[in-house]
DNA sequence: CAGGCGTGGGC
DNA sequence: TGCCCAAGCCT
C-alpha cells in the first residue's frame, strides 16, 4: 500500500495522543461502539465557544451533576442557570442554552436533532457547532471547522490571505480533507492537533504528524500564520457601582436587562458606563467613595469602576434593584466585573 | 460584514 | 503591564 491518506494518518496519531476530556469518548471506547451522549456534547460545545478546555470542565462538572439530561436543564430556573454560568463569560450563551434546552425538550422530544441544519436552526448553536455535534454525537461526516482547523489549514496549505476573508478558502480545504470513515474521531482529532501540536505560538512542527505534507513548516513560515486583519484599540470607559448594605447585612442587587452587556446575569446598580469620566454620586454625603477603582477590560472596551458604598436602615425603600439576605446572595451568581466591585466594598462593609 | 459580546492565562 | 489568544454566535 502507498502513503496514508492524511486523514488516516491524522487519526492513528489520535488512537495514540487523544486527550482524556470529561465530555469526550475515547477512541478507545468508541470503537467498541460507545457513542457520546449528545446533550452532553452539546453542552461542552457551547461551553467550549471561545473558551479554552481549562475554564470549562468545572463548569462542565457542576451543570452536567446539576442536570444530568436536557429535560432537567430545561426545568431549571432561569436565575440559576444563569448564576452556575457567572464567571464563564459570553452570557449571550447561557440564555441560548436555556431557550435551545426547552425547544429540545418540548418540540423534539427530548433529543437533539442528528443533521447540521436541524441542529443549526436551534438558538445558540452555529456553523460550527452543528457541525461538530453532527460530527461527534452522531458520527455523521460534516465538515467542522473552528479557529484551531482554520489554523491548521492555513499552515498546511500555507495560505496567505488574512482572516476572516480566508474564511471559506480555509473551509474548502477542510472539507477536502474530511474522511467518510471516522468522522466524529478524526474533527477531534483536528482540534486536538491544533490545540497541542499546531498551537498559535510556537508550533511544535517536529512532532506533528503533518508536518511531512505542511507547506508553512517547509517555507519557515507556521507560526507567522494564520495572518489577521488588524484589531482596532479598545477605548475606556468610566462609571460608578453602588453597593449598598441594610443593617440585616443584605445587599441591594438588580438583574440586568436580558439584552446586552452581562444580560440577565445580577449586578451592582450603578450609572451607564461612558468615555466620559462617570458624574458626582447623587445625594453624595451618603456615600463613601472608595479610594481604590474596579479596573476591568472587555472584549471591545476598557472599564474604570469607582466604587460608592453606602449603609442603609433595615425598612430602606431602594428606588431600584432588590435586597438580598446573606442566604440567597452567593457572590460566585455575580459577573466576574461584579465580583471585583463586590471584593472591594465587601472589606469596608463586612 | 463588522461589531458586540467575557474571561483568565501566557508571554 | 498590556496585548494576544481560546472548540463562535447573533444582528
Amino acid at each position: 500500500m502507498r502513503e496514508m491518506a492524511r486523514a488516516e494518518v491524522l487519526l492513528d496519531w489520535y488512537d495514540r495522543h487523544a486527550r482524556d476530556l470529561p465530555w469526550r469518548v475515547s477512541p478507545a471506547r468508541r470503537k467498541a461502539g460507545e457513542m457520546p451522549d449528545p446533550y452532553r456534547v452539546w453542552l461542552s460545545e457551547v461551553m467550549l465557544q471561545q473558551t479554552t478546555v481549562a475554564a470549562v470542565k468545572s463548569y462542565y462538572e457542576r451543570f452536567t451533576a446539576l442536570w444530568p439530561t436536557v429535560g432537567d436543564l430545561a426545568a431549571a430556573p432561569d436565575a440559576q442557570v444563569m448564576g452556575e454560568w457567572a464567571g464563564l463569560g459570553y452570557y449571550a450563551r447561557a440564555r441560548n442554552l436555556l431557550k435551545c434546552a426547552r425547544v429540545v425538550t418540548k418540540e423534539h422530544d427530548g433529543v437533539f436533532p442528528t443533521t447540521r441544519d436541524g441542529l443549526q436552526a436551534l438558538p445558540g448553536i452555529g456553523p460550527y457547532t452543528a457541525a461538530a455535534i453532527s460530527a461527534i454525537a452522531y458520527d455523521r461526516p460534516e465538515v467542522v471547522v473552528d479557529g484551531n482547523v482554520e489554523r491548521v489549514m492555513a499552515r498546511l496549505h500555507a495560505v496567505q490571505t488574512p482572516l476572516p476573508a480566508a474564511k471559506s478558502e480555509l473551509t474548502e480545504a477542510a472539507a477536502a480533507l474530511t474522511p467518510d470513515i471516522r468522522p466524529g474521531d478524526y474533527a477531534q482529532a483536528v482540534m486536538d492537533l491544533g490545540a497541542t501540536i499546531c498551537t498559535p505560538k510556537n508550533p511544535a512542527c517536529g512532532i506533528c504528524p503533518w508536518r511531512g505534507p505542511c507547506a508553512a513548516r517547509a517555507q519557515g513560515i507556521a507560526a507567522d500564520l494564520p495572518r489577521k486583519s488588524p484589531k482596532k484599540a479598545k477605548p475606556t470607559r468610566h462609571g460608578i457601582a453602588y453597593v449598598v448594605r441594610r443593617a440585616d447585612g443584605a445587599w441591594l442587587l438588580e438583574q440586568r436587562p436580558d439584552k446586552g452587556l452581562l444580560g440577565g446575569m445580577l449586578g451592582w446598580p450603578g450609572t451607564d458606563w461612558n468615555e466620559a469620566p462617570a458624574p458626582a454620586p447623587p445625594l453624595d454625603t451618603d456615600w463613601e467613595r472608595l479610594p481604590e477603582e474596579a479596573r476591568h477590560t472587555f472584549t471591545h472596551f476598557h472599564l474604570r469602576l469607582e466604587v460608592c458604598i453606602a449603609r442603609v436602615p433595615t425598612g430602606a425603600e431602594p428606588a431600584r434593584g432588590t435586597f438580598l439576605t446573606p442566604r440567597e446572595f452567593r457572590p460566585s451568581d455575580l459577573p466576574t466585573v461584579m465580583r471585583k466591585v463586590f471584593n472591594l466594598a465587601q472589606s469596608v462593609l463586612s
